[in-house]
DNA sequence: AGCGGAACCTGTCGGC
DNA sequence: TGCCGACAGGTTCCGC
């Protein structure tokens, strides 16, 4: 489901709700496979403890605990984090934590792919330890996303896609970026030329900031904290919009599909 | 080393 | 109506 934008939306909302709340208690539905650890040793060590801090890293939301422990979540394609003052009766609901504010904070996960770990130490976790650039801080700059186009040989789109290169950007705002930088997404990364590098790396920065502002893109079933959607779906020009109109040209848009995923583009714009 | 494909899950939708 | 395949906002593992 959700890319940086709307992972970023869902730590803000968090930040605001649960900060300084405590879990009382914890009903767990379900735990396989999103539960790497067992059960009750997941919930032991979340019981009691208070949130400090809500923020997210590539698409991982972390929560901060005191006495110090991080609740690590991955959302995957269907993972949602929803505060309410009750939990309501959803087939998706995989856990419910009550709070000391009695408000629910409820995990909901249609198909089950997302990940949960409590850990004393974010070291423990090497998945986040393998991860790339964040697109929207000072360590992505025109040279070093230079270099990393140079050093890999593969189609722009996947590339994008890939967090060890570049963390947060997904199926949907990669096609979004392609479309706006007007490069044709089976090119390769060898051949982008270094006008187009300038490009890539104003408008990368750019859709994802315009994203976050318009809260997340909800085409289907993304909800902010508080299930109200976000507005960025208003915005998109290309992904999901096979056979429709190109805004710019009024050729059709076409679908195709590279390493398994659709990608969305203009034959007549993008080159 | 780094790539593409399969696997992990469930739900929905369109075609026959 | 029922069945079947395709598809869905992601990552990891495996084989080449």
């Amino acid at each position: 489901m959700p890319e940086l934008p709307e992972v970023e939306t869902i730590a803000r909302g968090l930040q605001e709700q649960i900060t300084g709340d405590s879990i009382e208690s914890l009903v767990i539905l379900r735990s396989q496979p999103m539960l790497s650890q067992d059960p009750d040793v997941f919930e032991t060590a979340l019981l009691g403890r208070r949130f400090c801090n809500v923020s997210r890293r590539a698409k991982y939301l972390i929560f901060e605990l005191e006495p110090q422990a991080y609740l690590v979540s991955h959302l995957r394609m269907t993972g949602k984090w929803v505060v309410a003052p009750e939990a309501n009766e959803s087939a998706s609901n995989r856990m419910i934590f009550h709070l000391k504010s009695h408000r629910k904070l409820i995990y909901q996960d249609i198909r089950c792919l997302g990940k949960l770990e409590v850990v004393s130490s974010l070291k423990n976790i090497p998945a986040l330890e393998r991860l790339g650039i964040e697109p929207l801080s000072s360590d992505l700059t025109e040279e070093v996303l230079a270099h990393l186009l140079r050093q890999s040989v593969r189609p722009i789109k996947p590339f994008l896609m890939d967090p060890q290169k570049i963390v947060g950007i997904g199926n949907i705002y990669a096609s979004e970026i392609l479309f706006r930088t007007k490069i044709d997404p089976r090119r390769s990364t060898q051949q982008i030329s270094f006008e187009e590098q300038r490009r890539l790396f104003k408008v990368i920065r750019d859709v994802l900031q315009e994203a976050i502002e318009q809260n997340g893109t909800s085409i289907s079933d993304f909800r902010q904290v508080d299930d109200k959607k976000g507005s960025f779906q208003n915005f998109l020009q290309v992904y999901g919009k096979a056979h429709q109109a190109c805004p710019l040209c009024e050729e059709p848009i076409l679908r195709i599909v590279q390493s398994q995923r659709s990608s969305f583009y203009c034959p007549h714009c993008q080159t």
